[in-house]
DNA sequence: TACTAATTTGCAATAATGTTGCAAAAAAAA
DNA sequence: TTTTTTTTGCAACATTATTGCAAATTAGTA
């Protein structure tokens, strides 16, 4: 049994009560290093809770600037691990996105940021995502 | 009655039967520029069309590369037109997406391109896809 | 530790979204 | 007009997500 407390710590930070489903949610993000969906969690977490506590603590954790959300080209919504000083209410997720057409993994480039755009006149921007698709580190070298 | 036949001659150039529920989902797009969900062309088109025939005319418009899909950050399916000369099976949607906070209207930016951007060592491209959100040009005038 | 107040969970019901098979209707070709 | 092929509508079903409420759990306090 692992003695590290990193999910308690982060639960605590946040206000959070600290309880047997979130601990596990949590630290299936910490350990795969990568965004999930809802119906990968309930998977690995071997369905020991219900679905709607899976959607809640979800919710709860973007709320809290834990996760957010990954945007996508299909209509998955997937979740990953806030990296940088995301606050209550405000995210810094302005990194790229990367999903690999292979392993169909979805990670962040937490280090790569989005680069600026000269928009439109007329047009003013608040926010900017940016999904790049095609073959990860890993599935590249294991071929 | 308009007596433009633009809707028609794309059915006509993509191989499709001409038919009525094709005919007015096809001129929601044409007319309303910008990012359409499934449940806007139902609201739109007054549930004239059984929702299969809705979903069946969205996936077909995919596949002939008559329209693409929308990124999006939540989970929503947002499809558009596709502007510059899409064929079967390839599409040319990399141009930026743009969704405005306040009408919550989506619109492609077709002649803004997604830049490029350098990535760690291992990563091979194939695709990119950019959305930012803001205020759009109308919403930006109209206060 | 035991007690209390507030939060969280599980269950059941419900809503929203998307898919499939098949017969009837419509479109295109002969 | 007739025939062939495609498309549509209906019904049933599958998946994904949300809500209310009572029971269980957590955290603070005595």
């Amino acid at each position: 049994m692992s003695s590290s407390t990193a999910d308690i710590d982060i639960l605590r930070k946040n206000g959070l009560h600290v309880t047997d489903s979130r601990r596990v949610i949590l630290n299936l993000f910490l350990k795969y290093d990568g965004a999930l969906a809802h119906a990968d969690i309930e998977k690995y977490s071997s369905s020991l809770y219900d679905r709607v506590t899976v959607y809640r603590t979800l919710q709860t954790f973007l709320e809290k600037g834990i996760v957010h959300l990954v945007p996508t080209v299909d209509n998955a919504t997937l979740y990953a691990l806030c990296k940088h000083n995301c606050i209550e209410g405000h995210h810094y997720d302005n990194h790229v996105h990367f999903i690999c057409s292979h392993c169909n993994k979805t990670s962040c480039l937490d280090d790569i940021d989005v680069p600026e755009v000269k928009l439109p006149r007329g047009f003013r921007p608040l926010h900017a995502a940016m999904i790049i698709s095609g073959i990860c580190k890993m599935c590249k070298s294991s071929n």
